[in-house]
RNA sequence: UCCCCAGUAGCUCAGUUGGCAGAGCGAGUGGCUGUUAACCACUAAGUCCGCGGUUCAAGUCCGUGCUGGGGAGCCA
């Protein structure tokens, strides 16, 4: 008989009959002639309730079933007399498949979440990491269909580059020089290393996606980045997914309408398809996150100036520890007032001073500003971080004389300003902060399978 | 990298003034029961994070290291 995910059994609107599933034993409760089985399969949070009683000819292995062990059910699909579950399985056979000794480490209780990163390869089969990863599936596969249904084109950005670009903090060296002849050397010869200099691993897709959305109007990235900063915080990992459209044509109000336009439709996605797992954030991980998905989705967000935002901050009468004033990069506790005290929705911060952000974003007519784009989310800090890009090649050029930055390994990214430049703009989205918000999980950690962050690469 | 907090049974934690190592949950065994994180009884289970010091005596005090968490910086 073919296997049916228990998912699908459970949405069953009439019995079929006879139905055979296949999953692991959540637990398990003996009653004087059967026992109940708790089988959960991956497919959806909910389990389904496994009647097997003691006349079965394998009941000898069944009592043997623990937490964690695996088996295959067939049987027929009856309405449950009791409360909790509308469908429950009377079983005819039943097939165990492995037994789980008494030392698996998952409990039939709560456990903590940093217990459980510890057992990083068996929290998936917890209630709350498998609700967490099917979020993720779900939210990856849904940024896809925004933007296929734009009619943007999904470009694959180079992982590893060339040393000298993207200038988007400390970057990891790839190299296959052996280490015992660099230590004999003194030094890392790069002109014989596997491409012949420098190469690390991409923090940033970015100046990629402008060379494609000047050619096919307008791409995306979505993929691995790698930061080597040694930040120990809950928002920052080592190895992170980001998404970074790119748009041709278009200026920052443009850059901020679609970035608006994405984050609500994600939500949106995710309150539609994701129902029962959401629920299970909104009722045991945070009790706001209901409101504040909703308020997501119905609420224009936010937009002012890094000058208006300043002006806020002074006359807010709030005492910062790091005080404000223009010019300075605005701190995490400025933005989370800003998001979370005085506007209480996602906010736009447009327009910062040149000396802040980088060479690539576009000078504004008063010659100070660009215009840059974040976007702070109340309980995130940033999501977004976006911009028009210069897209005139001698304001471009002269930026990068201005701060030192030497031109010749960007020839090729001057080269878009040389043959037809034309206004364009993008941003980039860290995916994991994306699923921090939407679930309300507070550790970037938990959101990721297997994170990596400074000293720890198990799993 | 800096600041703060923590590390005791498989898990979550308590441990008084420095004086015999404890509970709940989980697990095992038995019982009961159309049960829902089932219930009742019993049993087993410890490098008190490592190293060094003070002391008649250290889980407890001091120093140091490691690991984890929170905050900051950096950023997404």
């Amino acid at each position: 008989m073919k296997r049916t995910k228990i998912k699908a059994v459970l949405n069953m609107a009439a019995s079929p009959g006879e139905v055979f599933v296949q999953g692991w034993v959540r637990t398990k409760r003996d009653a004087k002639d059967f026992s109940f089985i708790e089988l959960n399969d991956g497919s959806c949070l909910a389990n389904i309730q496994v009647i097997a009683a003691n006349d079965l000819a394998e009941y000898r292995q069944v009592e043997k079933l623990t937490t964690g062990s695996a088996a295959g059910v067939t049987g027929t699909l009856v309405a449950s007399p009791g409360k909790g579950q509308k469908w429950e399985i009377q079983a005819t056979a039943v097939d165990v498949i492995s037994i789980a000794p008494e030392n698996y480490p998952l409990q039939k209780k709560r456990h903590t979440d940093e217990f459980l990163r510890s057992i990083a390869h068996l929290r998936p089969r917890t209630n709350k990491y498998g609700a967490a990863f099917r979020i993720r599936s779900r939210m990856a596969q849904a940024i896809h269909a925004f933007y296929l249904d734009k009619g943007f084109y999904y470009l694959h950005s180079p992982l590893i580059t060339g040393s000298d670009c993207e200038g988007a903090g400390e970057m990891f060296r790839v190299t296959d020089l052996d280490p015992a002849d660099v230590q004999k050397q003194g030094r890392m010869d790069f002109s014989r290393d596997f491409f012949g200099q420098e190469a690390n691993l991409t923090v940033s897709g970015q100046l990629s996606a402008e060379m494609f959305a000047l050619s096919l109007g307008d791409v995306y990235t979505f993929s691995p980045t790698f930061r080597a900063e040694n930040s120990n915080t809950r928002r920052h990992a080592a190895e992170f997914w980001m998404l970074e459209p790119e748009m041709a044509f278009c200026d920052l109000d443009g850059n901020m309408d679609h970035a608006e336009e994405l984050v609500k439709y994600l939500v949106g996605h995710a309150m539609d398809h994701c129902r029962e797992d959401l629920d299970l954030f909104m009722r045991f991980v945070d009790k706001d996150l209901g409101q504040r998905l909703e308020t997501l989705v119905s609420k224009p967000f936010a937009r002012l100036s890094y000058t208006d935002a300043v002006e806020i901050l002074k006359k807010c009468g709030k005492t910062f520890e790091y005080p404000v004033e223009y010019g300075i990069d605005l701190q995490s506790e400025h933005e989370r007032f800003l998001a979370e005290e005085h506007f209480k929705t996602p906010v736009f911060v447009t327009d910062y001073p040149r000396q802040i952000k980088p060479f690539y974003m576009r000078m504004n007519d008063d010659g100070q500003t660009v215009a840059a784009m974040d976007l702070l989310v109340p309980g995130i800090g940033e999501l977004i971080g976006g911009s028009q890009r210069e897209e005139r090649l001698s304001v471009l050029e002269a930026r990068m004389d201005e701060i030192g930055l030497d031109k010749d390994p960007y020839w090729w990214y001057l080269d878009s300003r040389r043959f037809g430049t034309v206004p364009h703009a993008g941003f980039g989205m860290g995916f994991e902060r994306f699923l921090m918000m939407i679930t309300g999980i507070s550790n970037i950690r938990d959101v990721i399978a297997f994170p990596r962050t400074p000293g720890s690469i198990d799993f």
